[in-house]
DNA sequence: TTGTAAGCGTTATCAT
DNA sequence: ATGATAACGCTTACAA
């Protein structure tokens, strides 16, 4: 019996290569490489053996070195403006549910809402030789030449939720005008006639979709858009409570209100509660994102879901198809998910 | 815009690596490396030389093969029970500031609350070489050889927040005593004399340091603890309301709650609530974690803020510490922050 | 079915 | 101050 030079000193950083069970098991590191992968052309013995072994001397893979030599390792990298909320943490969740599920680890990166920060980390993800790419927009990109290299290395590029306006780019997206539009007219349904609208910035897709949903639903109901009833800005509950004052001081007062974001929405209804007036007596509330949140304001807030998981498994499964189409087509993948209405209190018994 | 991807050579995956810059200069690779990583040995005319075609050429290094080479890379790995809600997301957010500043990229990995997904999570994370690993305990943890093989290959390995039992680690931990013992004087001060407490797992050691807190300030007001006040349970909302219930129905009500987290606070209000009971004139209330929602419950609610962004900072420093010393010393290092409460109507004017 | 050997792009150890 | 060269651990033509 061979006489092994150091068995498991606790302190081994090593840890056990191709190569030792290669010269252990006195067969070529092909075979073992072989075995551990499931190549076709090896024998189901010594793929036993193989295996055994490996599992005995507690193998580990050194993906890097995989990697390295692949050219590609099996990481995806994903970046998304913040994790805060619900919205992108369990968008996160479904990707890293589905991209496990296909052997792959997700590395996340928060923009934080900036461009350059952005730029940065594409850059980072890119040496990190990730496998693809997953973004969502930062609020000011307006300009997209930093994922122009993604593209010129042939790494599966695809964006969800805030993709690049007057690109034809691999996409997974809200059907966010059908939201907006069920949103408010349901507001419509419950009586509401002079509805507002508090927009986001229109050069991101989903505020200028949402937008375009309130538009469309005032029209299904034979009522024309007035302008002084739509605000734009941020979104932030500040934005929202300083929009809905503004709402009030108009000459004809709205009745209710569709936010394209939740924490406009609840600025708004913190400030119509500041003022005594009643939710959704006086003024319905509609937001969107279905933000844990609103299940715990009061009144609770009516919202639409953006089926976030379901987002981040598609916009997985959109990559690996890329994946293996390695020349792909010039076509390129758009996937659009059905938004769902949450009605809640906020909205409700307006005509009773 | 930037719509075909065709700049030079249209389809070139490979990128400019050092081999090409010493060619076009015609040095060796040793010096492109020197120049490079700004090693000592170099003279500062060369040095310029190959920096400056280094960014004509937009050469980027290749940190997998540097990795390979190294044995480890510059990934920093964070282990998570959950990213949504306040405290971890923030805690991130504090450990990707400080690791970027160090020239180290974090990936992030749920455990969902699951051991054996935690498990995995290490497994995929050694794969990945990171040069440290960040770990927050799952809630149900309660062995930890998972973090052996961490160890054993000299990896630097900080607990942060949930931290293991009776085990002799590297963390980084709020002071939760004091923050319990601060809440629950606070609603002492208040007036209150009969206080509750919501509390969680005792096997998790934020959880006990909260209860021995909240204890801790009933004896230094001459308060005998009572058993039949404190409430064991996960700390989630429906929890909390759970608890509160069966506290109304005490023959001897309670004029006050410290709960553990702000989720289970958040249950016991509603509950609260529904009965029409008033808060703070009938109950007062404090929280812990101060997550988003307690500036918006009405009224808004007393809760211990943990720091989260100095934790996430603290990590890395930690981290960094044990990186720069390789063969460190037995001794276990802790790192404890100051918590600080935030004082809202949900707990204010118990006597006026 | 199995083996040989040439890299992948760096870093590190020599020597010059 | 610079260079030649050998690893790091794995994949993959190409041979046998």
């Amino acid at each position: 019996m061979a006489l092994p030079p150091k068995k498991t000193s606790s302190t081994s950083p090593s840890a056990v290569s191709m190569a030792d069970l290669a010269r252990e098991l006195g067969v070529s590191m092909t075979t073992i490489s072989r075995a551990l992968s499931d190549h076709h052309s090896i024998g189901a013995a010594t793929k036993q053996r193989v295996l055994k072994l490996a599992k005995k001397l507690n193998y580990q893979p050194n993906h890097l070195a995989a990697a390295l030599r692949r050219g590609q390792s099996r990481l995806l990298g994903v970046v998304v403006p913040y994790i805060e909320g619900k919205f992108f943490p369990s968008v996160i969740q479904g990707i890293e549910q589905a991209a496990s599920k296909a052997g792959f680890s997700v590395i996340v990166c928060q923009s934080h809402e900036n461009v350059e920060l952005e730029r940065r980390n594409v850059e980072t993800l890119l040496n990190a030789q990730v496998a693809g790419v997953l973004v969502s927009l930062a609020r000011n990109t307006q300009e997209f030449h930093h994922f122009d290299k993604v593209r010129s290395r042939g790494i599966p590029l695809v964006f969800f939720d805030r993709i690049p306006a007057g690109e034809q780019v691999n996409s997974v997206v809200l059907n966010d005008h059908e939201g907006a539009l069920q949103a408010t007219r349901h507001l419509l349904e419950q009586g509401c006639r002079r509805v507002a609208h508090l927009a986001g910035p229109q050069h991101i897709n989903i505020y200028r979709h949402r937008r375009q949903g309130y538009l469309d639903a005032l029209a299904a109901f034979g009522i024309a858009p007035d302008e002084a009833l739509i605000d734009y800005s941020d979104m932030t509950t500040e934005d929202g409570a300083a929009a809905m004052r503004r709402l009030l001081a108009l000459p004809n007062p709205v009745d209710g209100v569709f936010a394209a974001g939740d924490s406009a929405i609840l600025g708004a209804m913190q400030l119509l509660k500041s003022k005594g007036i009643s939710i959704p007596r006086d003024i319905a509330l509609a937001g969107f994102s279905n933000e844990g949140f609103t299940a715990i304001t009061e009144p609770r807030l009516t919202s639409v879901d953006q089926r976030c998981e379901e987002m981040g498994e598609a916009a997985v499964r959109l990559f690996l198809e890329l994946a293996a189409a390695p020349h792909a087509p010039f076509a390129q993948r758009q996937v659009v998910l059905q938004p769902e209405l949450f009605v809640r209190e906020s909205s409700l018994q307006r005509q009773p």
